[in-house]
DNA sequence: CTGAAAGCGCTTACAG
DNA sequence: CTGAAAGCGCTTACAG
């Protein structure tokens, strides 16, 4: 900037002017200017306008997995809403690890992002108190904060799971299977609640071996719902507890001797098109991501209000999975 | 950092010193200085470190769609392999859009992102030479740039193509027909040769109502695909030239009549557990996106090399959709 | 082992 | 309409 205005003849606020097309330049001035600017392949330094303003026009983003399909519409949403407003997104992984997600969340702070979106890994937040404290806006979606009240987004859980399940047995199922995620996320324990309460309501039993929780990966999966389908009292339905667990269980079933019947929380591509459909609980993922960051703006916008939580509701889609009868042992 | 040195009363450098744990500070001064920044909250501001040093530590990354299933795998693979070396991830979606694209990469450049990834949705981007020549490392990736010389690395779009057509023919069928993009970008036109290559390898002619390139919105692929499966001589089998594309022609073919043999270029979640199950083209999108990575990480560590186009293979998975044979006009 | 000065590339008052 | 000075929060030489 400093070459430009040495070679246009004029100040270093007029060439800011020029750049910035803020009034109050004469036509010929400019042209000066903007001769200087090509010729010099001159391009503005936004780190350096950032440190001056304050304000850096980005807001970070701390999710599960960039590649996970549940998460990657709620990326684009936030990343939509962060363009409505002018600002970039800077986001990663924290792969379920309490200490990346901090990590990162750290880092983005250290930039000094305007705000920060969080679905925590961890149970403990308070490693933020301080930026927040300092002005940085956070909304937490998916799952809320940990030991911090802060605001958060999030899908009905509990009602999703209690709705799902109650669907199974007014399918006349009895003996029904939970799998789900690990314990300490937030969204599994909901769904587990809501299982366990759909059960009540209806006045069954549940036996705690039909019950499941743990990591996602496909061979622990399969393993529990192979161990929950066989025996001579074997359960006649699954409830999973998210995308990747309905997928494997989808695999398990397809399989099986007998029919076993299954209601999903969150939708998967095509489950409309396998035999049968496969019927789920279904999340908003991008509207999760929309909301999230809208709030975020109006925080940002300078809107005080206490720390809020949001629940979005889920929608069951019956497709033939969910409505087979049990199989007679 | 000025008031934690007048807390502590040392000089800004010794502050700096500690906060960077660089050596040559007594422990009882280190001491000091970390109770006056625990006192004061002080977090470095890593924009005023950035300016000052001249890398930013950051890479950026521009997509069609972020949400899109192919490009969110490549996406985290970038993110991985910038978390290994210390650089956060600021990303984008073009949403196919040749001025977004620009926008979204002129606005990287201007925070002087260290790296850009560009998966081009325009044609022409002689708009970042003025960047790359002053230093910022560019890698193009599924696609190749225009109009500049600069890495590329992308999957062999016609080579499986041909693979994938070639099936079909072995398979009896000589009334083929493709669906595909818009034919202005790159993978589709060579999805598109591949095909006709494929044809004219097995001495079958190619009626030109066979080919679609347009928009992968459902609406206009689910009317070309019914179109070339009415009349007298309807096409026995489809060649569909991406995920989205794929998706959409297993619906129509679902409600079909006759059966359809089918091959879709990009594999899809499930694709294995449809009847019958769906033949596909597979690329790796983590790999292009680690690969694109890995290249952009060596320019900036110094390499210099001229540009250089890597194409990585595709992999043919047979499951049943693309051996039915010819249905009986 | 420690610190004062200069500077990264901009913008913000303020004065002409 | 235009510009010189100060400063955003750090780091880089350099000197004690």
């Amino acid at each position: 900037m400093k070459d430009v205005a040495a070679r246009a003849g004029v100040g270093l606020k007029t060439v800011s002017r020029v750049v910035n097309k803020e009034p109050g330049v004469t036509a010929d001035t400019e042209r000066r200017v903007q001769e200087a600017i090509t010729a010099l392949g001159f391009r503005r330094n936004d780190s350096a306008r950032i440190l001056r303003k304050g304000r850096t026009a980005s807001v970070g983003l701390v999710l599960e997995d960039l590649a996970d399909p549940f998460y990657a519409p709620l990326n684009r949403a936030v990343e939509e809403v962060a363009r409505a407003h002018g600002a970039l997104l800077i986001n990663g992984s924290s792969a379920e690890d309490p200490d990346r997600e901090r990590e990162l969340a750290l880092a983005l702070c250290a930039r000094r992002v305007d705000g920060l979106i969080v679905v925590p890994a961890g149970d403990d937040h308070r490693y933020l108190e301080p930026e927040i404290a300092a002005g940085i806006a956070t909304v937490f979606v998916d799952r809320p904060a940990g030991r911090i009240s802060a605001d958060a987004v999030l899908s009905d859980s509990f009602g999703g799971a209690h709705e799902g399940v109650a669907h199974l047995v007014a399918h006349g199922h009895r003996r029904i299977g939970f799998i789900g995620d690990r314990p300490r996320i937030h969204t599994a324990a909901e769904r587990l609640r809501g299982y366990r309460a759909a059960m009540a309501d209806a006045g069954l039993p549940v036996d705690e071996s039909w019950i499941s929780l743990g990591p996602t990966a496909p061979g622990r999966v399969r393993a529990e719902a192979r161990r929950m389908l066989a025996g001579d009292r074997p359960v006649t339905a699954l409830f999973t507890g998210n995308n990747r667990v309905t997928a494997t269980a989808v695999r398990v079933i397809a399989a099986h001797a007998r029919p076993v019947a299954l209601v999903g929380f969150d939708d998967l591509e095509l489950a409309d098109l396998l035999s049968p459909g496969v019927t789920v609980v279904a999340q908003d993922p991008a509207r999760l991501g929309r909301t999230a960051a809208e709030r975020l703006f109006r925080r940002l916008d300078g809107v005080v209000e206490p720390p809020r939580r949001v629940e979005l509701p889920t929608r069951l889609i019956a497709r033939g999975s969910g409505e087979l009868p049990p199989a007679r042992g």
